[in-house]
DNA sequence: ACTTCCATACTACCATACAAGTATGGCAGA
DNA sequence: TCTGCCATACTTGTATGGTAGTATGGAAGT
């Protein structure tokens, strides 16, 4: 425990860490019941990290704090998936245009990499990597117009967003045409064509939401 | 204190929103030096609730916690605020158009006695109530398309745009043009003109970024 | 059988003591 | 005078005991 407690900087940064990772890995599924006594002789720490790491998590809406009751995972909210899928489409369609404006050679380069990589993932049926390819090739775009505090905050909202999509894949391990708008996405943003890489980006972003309905009929017992 | 104890909940709670108010207001400089120790004796509660607060506070960006060796307000970064203003523009850019295709006729009116109380505001050179009708004015313009949501993310991000305003307000209390563009925005929605009301927001929330030079060079001590 | 009440076992919340890292000022020695 | 060391007084991080509010199950009364 000691190494990746250094690693983290503090107990009560790695325990958030990881709840915050079983929470959207849906190990914790929503609804689950925490108490701070509990989680803290799981981990083999005091309440107060505990604590801590629980404020952090309710602040970003994945855990319920009931003041003398209990904590649970948050259920999922589909108004609030569906508010974070509409910001990240207005972010990124921003920030895809302005990398048709001017985008480092070395980011662009970085992508193609990432591409090859997903190509592999694709073959190997291997989800999980596809997943933080997925990611990866997101955040590079980010990188290359210099907008890493959006992606930050984009990173907060998605923790409900990919509670959806890995149940999604649990369902359905499929990802569709998700390598080909990517590749056409490099194509747009190599051409400079700041249209046709926001309408490509829109629809991207907009596959994921049609899915909802179906997860909430599926699982009602982690939706709200 | 007790009073305001519950109507906030808990002491914790408490505390960090007035911290939040007084480091936004500025009546906390940025730079300034804070303990845990000294906050739990000014707060007169222990130091348990005043470290929830700073939690908090850090993971919004308004704190800096170097441990071990103290925790003080932060600088303000240009590229962060830059960053949120870029940020709020897609989004409030995306919240007009779709006010636009549709909005009720109680949040419009809402809008418009709203103006009504700015037209006065600006009479009585009332600065602080200004602030907070333009922010209900926006806010209003959210409840309207039902994104509250994405409301909440902008006013996080705020917190860093609002330091700059409220250090203009200072040098320079003058409102501009910003009645007279709420009052054209009402207009664009009244007529279902999405692209007036685009143009319009855009230039509205790109007014302020043009003061951060000069803001920069007048404070200097505040900037990151 | 049904309701009411209460003991009990939870919960989060708060205060406090201790641990460990860091800045600082003064003192000793060259 | 200058340098290096060290005691000391900070800082945040962690552990733990106690408090007040809440859910729950069983016993007593109707």
């Amino acid at each position: 425990m000691d190494e990746t407690l250094l690693q983290s900087g503090s107990a009560g940064n790695l325990v958030y860490q990881q709840l915050k990772q079983q929470i959207v890995s849906l190990e914790l599924p929503p609804g689950t019941a925490l108490s701070e006594k509990e989680t803290s002789l799981t981990f083999h720490v005091s309440r107060t990290p505990v604590r801590e790491s629980f404020v952090r998590l309710a602040q970003e809406g994945l855990l319920l704090v009931l003041p003398q009751r209990g904590t649970r995972v948050s259920l999922i909210d589909p108004d609030m998936v569906e508010e974070a899928r509409f910001m990240r489409e207005q972010l990124e369609k921003a920030v895809v245009r302005l990398a048709c404006e001017s985008f480092p050679a070395d980011k662009l380069q970085e992508m193609e990499n990432n591409l090859v990589m997903q190509q592999e993932s694709m073959k190997q049926l291997d989800g999980k990597r596809m997943f933080e390819l997925d990611e990866a090739f997101h955040r590079i775009l980010f990188e290359g117009v210099r907008k890493m505090g959006t992606w930050n905050v984009i990173q907060q909202m998605n923790a409900h967003l990919n509670r959806t999509r890995v149940l999604w894949l649990s369902l359905d391990p499929h990802w569709g045409n998700l390598f080909e708008q990517h590749r056409e996405m490099i194509q747009a943003i190599r051409s400079r064509n700041a249209d046709l890489a926001e309408r490509i980006m829109k629809e991207h972003l907009t596959l994921s939401i049609s899915n909802l309905p179906v997860l909430k009929q599926r699982y009602p017992e982690y939706f709200k």
